[in-house]
DNA sequence: AGTTAGTATGTTATATTATTTCAATAGGAG
DNA sequence: CTCCTATTGAAATAATATAACATACTAACT
Protein backbone atom coordinates (compact mmCIF):
# COMPACT_ATOMS: atom_id res chain seq x y z
CA UNK A 1 0.00 0.00 0.00
CA UNK A 2 1.75 3.45 -1.26
CA UNK A 3 1.30 6.88 0.16
CA UNK A 4 -1.68 7.11 -2.42
CA UNK A 5 -3.79 5.45 -0.26
CA UNK A 6 -4.09 6.06 3.32
CA UNK A 7 -6.84 3.42 3.13
CA UNK A 8 -5.11 1.79 6.60
CA UNK A 9 -2.55 4.05 7.58
CA UNK A 10 -2.86 2.86 10.66
CA UNK A 11 -1.59 -0.77 10.28
CA UNK A 12 1.63 0.46 8.42
CA UNK A 13 4.68 1.05 8.86
CA UNK A 14 5.48 4.58 8.33
CA UNK A 15 7.21 7.54 9.58
CA UNK A 16 5.04 8.78 12.49
CA UNK A 17 6.63 12.40 13.61
CA UNK A 18 6.17 12.91 9.95
CA UNK A 19 2.91 11.99 9.66
CA UNK A 20 1.61 13.56 12.64
CA UNK A 21 3.68 17.40 11.65
CA UNK A 22 2.14 16.84 8.04
CA UNK A 23 -1.22 16.83 9.78
CA UNK A 24 -0.92 19.21 12.12
CA UNK A 25 -0.02 21.71 8.88
CA UNK A 26 -2.75 20.34 6.96
CA UNK A 27 -5.29 21.28 10.17
CA UNK A 28 -3.67 25.16 10.53
CA UNK A 29 -4.07 25.46 6.57
CA UNK A 30 -7.56 24.40 6.34
CA UNK A 31 -8.94 26.88 9.74
CA UNK A 32 -6.89 29.42 7.91
CA UNK A 33 -8.71 29.02 5.09
CA UNK A 34 -11.97 28.60 6.87
CA UNK A 35 -11.77 31.25 9.34
CA UNK A 36 -11.90 28.56 12.29
CA UNK A 37 -10.02 29.00 15.27
CA UNK A 38 -7.26 26.46 16.11
CA UNK A 39 -6.69 27.77 19.59
CA UNK A 40 -4.15 26.33 22.20
CA UNK A 41 -6.65 23.77 23.70
CA UNK A 42 -8.24 22.77 20.35
CA UNK A 43 -4.42 22.41 19.02
CA UNK A 44 -3.15 20.12 21.51
CA UNK A 45 -6.16 17.92 21.94
CA UNK A 46 -5.80 17.65 17.91
CA UNK A 47 -2.08 16.71 18.43
CA UNK A 48 -2.54 14.35 21.13
CA UNK A 49 -5.10 12.05 19.02
CA UNK A 50 -2.39 12.29 15.80
CA UNK A 51 0.03 10.86 18.37
CA UNK A 52 -1.71 7.56 18.00
CA UNK A 53 -3.82 5.27 15.81
CA UNK A 54 -5.65 4.59 18.63
CA UNK A 55 -9.24 6.22 20.12
CA UNK A 56 -8.66 8.15 23.05
CA UNK A 57 -11.62 8.67 25.28
CA UNK A 58 -12.50 12.41 26.73
CA UNK A 59 -11.35 11.70 30.29
CA UNK A 60 -7.77 10.06 28.68
CA UNK A 61 -7.75 13.22 26.93
CA UNK A 62 -8.10 15.33 30.25
CA UNK A 63 -5.64 13.63 31.97
CA UNK A 64 -2.79 14.34 28.80
CA UNK A 65 -4.22 18.09 29.08
CA UNK A 66 -3.66 18.50 32.69
CA UNK A 67 -0.52 17.07 32.21
CA UNK A 68 0.46 19.47 29.72
CA UNK A 69 -0.50 22.68 31.98
CA UNK A 70 -3.87 23.02 30.37
CA UNK A 71 -7.20 23.59 32.35
CA UNK A 72 -8.58 20.46 32.79
CA UNK A 73 -12.17 20.53 33.20
CA UNK A 74 -14.68 17.63 31.31
CA UNK A 75 -15.50 20.36 29.13
CA UNK A 76 -11.82 21.21 28.01
CA UNK A 77 -12.02 18.26 26.41
CA UNK A 78 -15.24 18.06 25.05
CA UNK A 79 -15.56 21.36 23.25
CA UNK A 80 -11.98 20.89 21.85
CA UNK A 81 -13.47 17.14 20.37
CA UNK A 82 -16.73 19.07 18.88
CA UNK A 83 -14.77 21.54 17.27
CA UNK A 84 -12.27 18.68 15.92
CA UNK A 85 -15.19 16.16 14.95
CA UNK A 86 -17.75 19.21 13.31
CA UNK A 87 -14.87 20.61 11.17
CA UNK A 88 -13.16 17.07 10.08
CA UNK A 89 -10.27 16.78 11.86
CA UNK A 90 -11.13 13.68 14.39
CA UNK A 91 -14.17 11.19 14.31
CA UNK A 92 -16.08 9.81 17.85
CA UNK A 93 -15.78 5.68 17.66
CA UNK A 94 -19.41 5.56 18.98
CA UNK A 95 -18.60 1.78 19.97
CA UNK A 96 -15.95 2.58 22.14
CA UNK A 97 -16.87 6.43 23.23
CA UNK A 98 -13.39 7.66 22.22
CA UNK A 99 -11.92 9.10 19.69
CA UNK A 100 -9.58 9.05 16.82
CA UNK A 101 -7.99 11.80 14.16
CA UNK A 102 -9.17 11.78 11.24
CA UNK A 103 -7.49 9.93 8.32
CA UNK A 104 -8.60 12.37 5.79
CA UNK A 105 -9.19 15.75 6.67
CA UNK A 106 -10.72 18.16 4.53
CA UNK A 107 -12.45 15.68 2.19
CA UNK A 108 -16.09 15.49 2.31
CA UNK A 109 -16.13 11.54 3.09
CA UNK A 110 -18.02 8.64 4.93
CA UNK A 111 -15.62 6.94 7.14
CA UNK A 112 -15.38 2.94 8.04
CA UNK A 113 -13.31 2.12 10.40
CA UNK A 114 -11.43 -1.02 11.88
CA UNK A 115 -10.84 -1.01 15.35
CA UNK A 116 -8.64 -3.65 16.95
CA UNK A 117 -10.18 -5.19 19.94
CA UNK A 118 -7.25 -6.54 21.23
CA UNK A 119 -4.88 -3.80 20.34
CA UNK A 120 -7.66 -0.76 20.05
CA UNK A 121 -5.84 0.14 16.71
CA UNK A 122 -8.20 2.14 14.77
CA UNK A 123 -7.90 2.45 10.65
CA UNK A 124 -10.12 4.20 9.22
CA UNK A 125 -11.42 3.31 5.19
CA UNK A 126 -13.71 5.31 3.06
CA UNK A 127 -16.83 4.51 2.60
CA UNK A 128 -17.85 7.39 0.11
CA UNK A 129 -19.98 5.63 -2.47
CA UNK A 130 -22.99 3.88 -0.17
CA UNK A 131 -22.08 0.92 -1.45
CA UNK A 132 -18.18 0.04 -0.58
CA UNK A 133 -16.66 -2.99 0.00
CA UNK A 134 -15.37 -3.06 3.46
CA UNK A 135 -14.11 -6.96 3.29
CA UNK A 136 -11.95 -6.30 0.10
CA UNK A 137 -10.46 -3.32 2.22
CA UNK A 138 -10.38 -5.31 5.50
CA UNK A 139 -8.38 -8.63 3.88
CA UNK A 140 -6.13 -6.01 2.18
CA UNK A 141 -4.81 -4.61 5.14
CA UNK A 142 -5.00 -8.62 6.94
CA UNK A 143 -7.79 -7.43 9.33
CA UNK A 144 -10.14 -10.20 10.57
CA UNK A 145 -13.94 -8.91 11.14
CA UNK A 146 -15.65 -10.41 13.47
CA UNK A 147 -18.73 -8.19 13.96
CA UNK A 148 -19.62 -4.75 11.81
CA UNK A 149 -21.91 -1.99 13.09
CA UNK A 150 -23.63 0.34 10.72
CA UNK A 151 -25.86 3.09 11.85
CA UNK A 152 -27.15 5.56 8.91
CA UNK A 153 -28.65 8.64 10.57
CA UNK A 154 -31.23 10.86 8.44
CA UNK A 155 -34.62 11.47 7.71
CA UNK A 156 -37.27 8.99 7.71
CA UNK A 157 -40.33 9.90 5.17
CA UNK A 158 -42.41 10.64 7.01
CA UNK A 159 -40.39 13.10 8.86
CA UNK A 160 -39.55 14.91 5.83
CA UNK A 161 -42.65 15.36 4.48
CA UNK A 162 -43.59 17.62 7.67
CA UNK A 163 -40.22 19.29 7.53
CA UNK A 164 -40.73 20.43 4.01
CA UNK B 1 -42.88 -4.20 0.67
CA UNK B 2 -44.02 -7.23 1.35
CA UNK B 3 -44.15 -9.50 4.57
CA UNK B 4 -41.56 -11.63 2.71
CA UNK B 5 -39.51 -8.40 3.22
CA UNK B 6 -38.88 -7.54 7.03
CA UNK B 7 -36.49 -5.20 5.57
CA UNK B 8 -37.77 -1.93 6.73
CA UNK B 9 -40.76 -3.47 9.21
CA UNK B 10 -40.88 0.18 11.05
CA UNK B 11 -41.32 2.48 8.41
CA UNK B 12 -44.44 -0.15 7.28
CA UNK B 13 -47.50 0.87 8.29
CA UNK B 14 -48.62 -3.30 9.68
CA UNK B 15 -50.12 -4.69 12.54
CA UNK B 16 -48.11 -4.18 15.42
CA UNK B 17 -50.07 -6.19 17.88
CA UNK B 18 -49.39 -9.10 15.18
CA UNK B 19 -45.88 -8.14 14.97
CA UNK B 20 -45.00 -8.06 18.92
CA UNK B 21 -46.95 -11.57 19.93
CA UNK B 22 -45.42 -13.40 16.40
CA UNK B 23 -42.04 -12.00 18.00
CA UNK B 24 -42.44 -13.23 21.42
CA UNK B 25 -43.84 -16.52 20.10
CA UNK B 26 -40.64 -16.66 18.23
CA UNK B 27 -38.98 -15.87 21.03
CA UNK B 28 -40.27 -18.12 23.09
CA UNK B 29 -39.50 -20.44 20.21
CA UNK B 30 -35.88 -19.96 20.25
CA UNK B 31 -35.07 -20.33 23.93
CA UNK B 32 -36.49 -23.35 24.59
CA UNK B 33 -34.90 -25.10 21.59
CA UNK B 34 -31.66 -23.34 22.91
CA UNK B 35 -32.20 -23.88 26.40
CA UNK B 36 -31.61 -20.45 27.18
CA UNK B 37 -34.12 -18.90 30.32
CA UNK B 38 -36.40 -16.08 28.95
CA UNK B 39 -37.23 -14.94 33.02
CA UNK B 40 -39.25 -12.64 33.76
CA UNK B 41 -37.30 -9.46 33.54
CA UNK B 42 -35.56 -10.59 30.47
CA UNK B 43 -39.57 -11.49 29.23
CA UNK B 44 -40.23 -7.68 29.92
CA UNK B 45 -37.74 -5.93 28.18
CA UNK B 46 -38.12 -7.81 25.23
CA UNK B 47 -41.66 -6.91 24.79
CA UNK B 48 -41.02 -3.09 25.90
CA UNK B 49 -38.68 -3.09 23.26
CA UNK B 50 -40.95 -4.88 21.14
CA UNK B 51 -43.68 -2.10 21.80
CA UNK B 52 -41.69 0.02 19.65
CA UNK B 53 -39.62 0.56 16.61
CA UNK B 54 -37.40 3.02 18.16
CA UNK B 55 -34.66 2.51 20.64
CA UNK B 56 -34.80 2.58 24.37
CA UNK B 57 -32.42 3.34 26.51
CA UNK B 58 -30.98 1.45 29.57
CA UNK B 59 -32.86 3.66 32.00
CA UNK B 60 -35.96 4.20 29.80
CA UNK B 61 -36.40 0.54 30.19
CA UNK B 62 -35.52 0.86 34.38
CA UNK B 63 -38.63 3.34 34.51
CA UNK B 64 -41.15 0.99 32.57
CA UNK B 65 -40.15 -2.09 34.45
CA UNK B 66 -40.80 -0.21 37.81
CA UNK B 67 -44.17 0.73 36.64
CA UNK B 68 -44.63 -3.20 35.68
CA UNK B 69 -43.59 -3.69 39.10
CA UNK B 70 -40.38 -4.79 38.62
CA UNK B 71 -36.97 -4.71 40.65
CA UNK B 72 -35.43 -1.14 38.93
CA UNK B 73 -32.17 -0.85 40.00
CA UNK B 74 -29.85 -0.70 36.66
CA UNK B 75 -28.00 -4.33 36.20
CA UNK B 76 -31.80 -5.33 36.23
CA UNK B 77 -31.64 -3.66 32.85
CA UNK B 78 -28.31 -4.02 31.80
CA UNK B 79 -28.55 -7.66 32.46
CA UNK B 80 -31.28 -8.19 30.49
CA UNK B 81 -30.36 -6.10 27.48
CA UNK B 82 -26.67 -8.16 27.86
CA UNK B 83 -29.40 -11.27 27.48
CA UNK B 84 -31.06 -10.17 25.02
CA UNK B 85 -28.44 -8.67 22.28
CA UNK B 86 -26.07 -11.97 23.36
CA UNK B 87 -28.62 -13.80 22.43
CA UNK B 88 -29.38 -11.85 19.20
CA UNK B 89 -33.35 -10.79 20.26
CA UNK B 90 -31.86 -7.27 20.56
CA UNK B 91 -29.57 -4.62 19.13
CA UNK B 92 -27.72 -1.25 20.80
CA UNK B 93 -27.64 1.33 18.55
CA UNK B 94 -24.00 2.52 19.82
CA UNK B 95 -24.58 6.14 18.31
CA UNK B 96 -28.28 6.73 20.50
CA UNK B 97 -26.49 4.49 23.52
CA UNK B 98 -30.17 2.60 22.92
CA UNK B 99 -31.48 -0.69 22.57
CA UNK B 100 -33.95 -1.81 19.99
CA UNK B 101 -35.73 -5.14 19.18
CA UNK B 102 -34.29 -7.46 16.18
CA UNK B 103 -36.19 -7.44 13.49
CA UNK B 104 -34.70 -10.74 12.13
CA UNK B 105 -34.45 -12.73 15.24
CA UNK B 106 -32.62 -16.13 14.90
CA UNK B 107 -30.69 -15.87 11.62
CA UNK B 108 -27.10 -14.64 11.88
CA UNK B 109 -27.09 -11.29 10.49
CA UNK B 110 -24.59 -8.09 10.29
CA UNK B 111 -27.43 -5.47 11.13
CA UNK B 112 -27.87 -1.82 9.61
CA UNK B 113 -29.94 0.67 11.02
CA UNK B 114 -31.69 3.92 9.54
CA UNK B 115 -32.20 5.74 12.53
CA UNK B 116 -34.65 9.48 12.21
CA UNK B 117 -33.04 12.33 13.89
CA UNK B 118 -36.58 13.71 14.35
CA UNK B 119 -38.73 10.81 15.88
CA UNK B 120 -36.21 8.28 16.59
CA UNK B 121 -37.71 5.25 14.29
CA UNK B 122 -34.72 2.63 14.06
CA UNK B 123 -35.68 0.83 11.21
CA UNK B 124 -33.35 -2.51 10.58
CA UNK B 125 -31.81 -3.88 7.90
CA UNK B 126 -29.69 -6.27 6.82
CA UNK B 127 -26.06 -6.07 5.52
CA UNK B 128 -24.95 -9.74 5.79
CA UNK B 129 -23.31 -9.36 2.25
CA UNK B 130 -20.20 -7.72 3.32
CA UNK B 131 -20.60 -5.44 -0.31
CA UNK B 132 -24.29 -4.35 0.53
CA UNK B 133 -26.24 -1.18 -0.70
CA UNK B 134 -27.71 0.91 1.59
CA UNK B 135 -28.58 3.66 0.09
CA UNK B 136 -30.76 1.44 -2.41
CA UNK B 137 -32.40 0.07 1.02
CA UNK B 138 -32.79 3.53 2.17
CA UNK B 139 -34.18 4.78 -1.35
CA UNK B 140 -36.91 2.18 -1.21
CA UNK B 141 -37.86 3.27 2.00
CA UNK B 142 -38.00 6.76 1.41
CA UNK B 143 -35.33 7.28 4.15
CA UNK B 144 -32.84 9.83 3.49
CA UNK B 145 -29.28 9.46 4.83
CA UNK B 146 -27.33 12.39 6.29
CA UNK B 147 -24.62 10.60 7.32
CA UNK B 148 -23.48 6.69 8.22
CA UNK B 149 -21.64 5.38 10.21
CA UNK B 150 -19.70 2.18 9.99
CA UNK B 151 -17.64 -0.02 12.53
CA UNK B 152 -15.95 -3.15 12.17
CA UNK B 153 -14.61 -4.85 15.43
CA UNK B 154 -12.03 -7.35 14.70
CA UNK B 155 -8.04 -8.23 15.01
CA UNK B 156 -5.67 -6.19 13.07
CA UNK B 157 -3.40 -8.47 11.66
CA UNK B 158 -0.26 -8.19 13.95
CA UNK B 159 -2.60 -9.61 16.56
CA UNK B 160 -4.32 -12.38 15.12
CA UNK B 161 -1.00 -12.96 14.58
CA UNK B 162 -0.12 -13.00 18.31
CA UNK B 163 -3.32 -15.59 19.21
CA UNK B 164 -2.32 -17.61 16.39
C1' DA C 1 -35.50 -35.91 48.95
C1' DG C 2 -30.51 -34.06 49.38
C1' DT C 3 -26.37 -32.17 47.24
C1' DT C 4 -24.12 -29.58 44.22
C1' DA C 5 -22.89 -26.70 40.26
C1' DG C 6 -24.32 -23.31 37.50
C1' DT C 7 -27.29 -19.55 36.39
C1' DA C 8 -29.96 -15.65 37.66
C1' DT C 9 -31.36 -11.93 40.81
C1' DG C 10 -31.08 -8.50 44.83
C1' DT C 11 -28.65 -4.76 46.59
C1' DT C 12 -25.39 -1.21 47.38
C1' DA C 13 -22.01 1.37 45.75
C1' DT C 14 -19.32 3.45 42.36
C1' DA C 15 -17.19 4.19 37.74
C1' DT C 16 -17.43 6.35 33.34
C1' DT C 17 -19.10 9.43 29.97
C1' DA C 18 -21.27 13.80 28.94
C1' DT C 19 -23.89 18.15 29.58
C1' DT C 20 -25.85 22.34 31.77
C1' DT C 21 -25.25 26.76 33.42
C1' DC C 22 -23.51 31.12 34.17
C1' DA C 23 -19.63 34.16 34.68
C1' DA C 24 -15.33 35.94 32.68
C1' DT C 25 -12.39 36.97 28.83
C1' DA C 26 -10.55 37.71 24.32
C1' DG C 27 -10.63 39.06 19.29
C1' DG C 28 -12.80 41.39 15.36
C1' DA C 29 -16.08 44.56 12.95
C1' DG C 30 -17.83 48.88 12.77
C1' DC D 1 -13.49 52.59 21.69
C1' DT D 2 -17.57 49.81 21.84
C1' DC D 3 -20.38 46.23 20.69
C1' DC D 4 -20.80 41.52 19.23
C1' DT D 5 -19.53 36.92 19.01
C1' DA D 6 -16.68 33.10 20.02
C1' DT D 7 -14.11 31.03 23.43
C1' DT D 8 -12.79 29.69 28.01
C1' DG D 9 -13.27 29.16 33.25
C1' DA D 10 -15.54 26.98 36.80
C1' DA D 11 -18.88 24.37 39.52
C1' DA D 12 -22.33 21.35 39.52
C1' DT D 13 -24.90 17.61 37.91
C1' DA D 14 -26.95 14.42 34.45
C1' DA D 15 -26.83 10.15 31.94
C1' DT D 16 -24.90 5.80 31.06
C1' DA D 17 -22.77 1.62 32.76
C1' DT D 18 -20.29 -1.67 35.80
C1' DA D 19 -18.27 -3.88 40.09
C1' DA D 20 -18.81 -6.66 43.86
C1' DC D 21 -20.81 -9.68 46.82
C1' DA D 22 -24.77 -11.86 48.89
C1' DT D 23 -28.86 -14.58 48.04
C1' DA D 24 -31.99 -17.49 45.54
C1' DC D 25 -33.38 -20.38 42.05
C1' DT D 26 -32.92 -24.41 38.66
C1' DA D 27 -31.54 -28.49 36.89
C1' DA D 28 -29.15 -32.59 37.11
C1' DC D 29 -27.24 -36.14 39.57
C1' DT D 30 -27.15 -39.38 43.72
Amino acid sequence: MSEENPVSIAFEQHNHDACLNKAMLNAEEHCHKRKLQLTPARRKVLELLLQEHRALGAYDILDLLREAGFNSQPPVAYRALDFLVENGFAHKIERLNAFVACALPGTVHSPAFMICRQCDIVAETQSSSSDFDLSANADASGFKIEQTIVEAKGLCQSCAEIEN
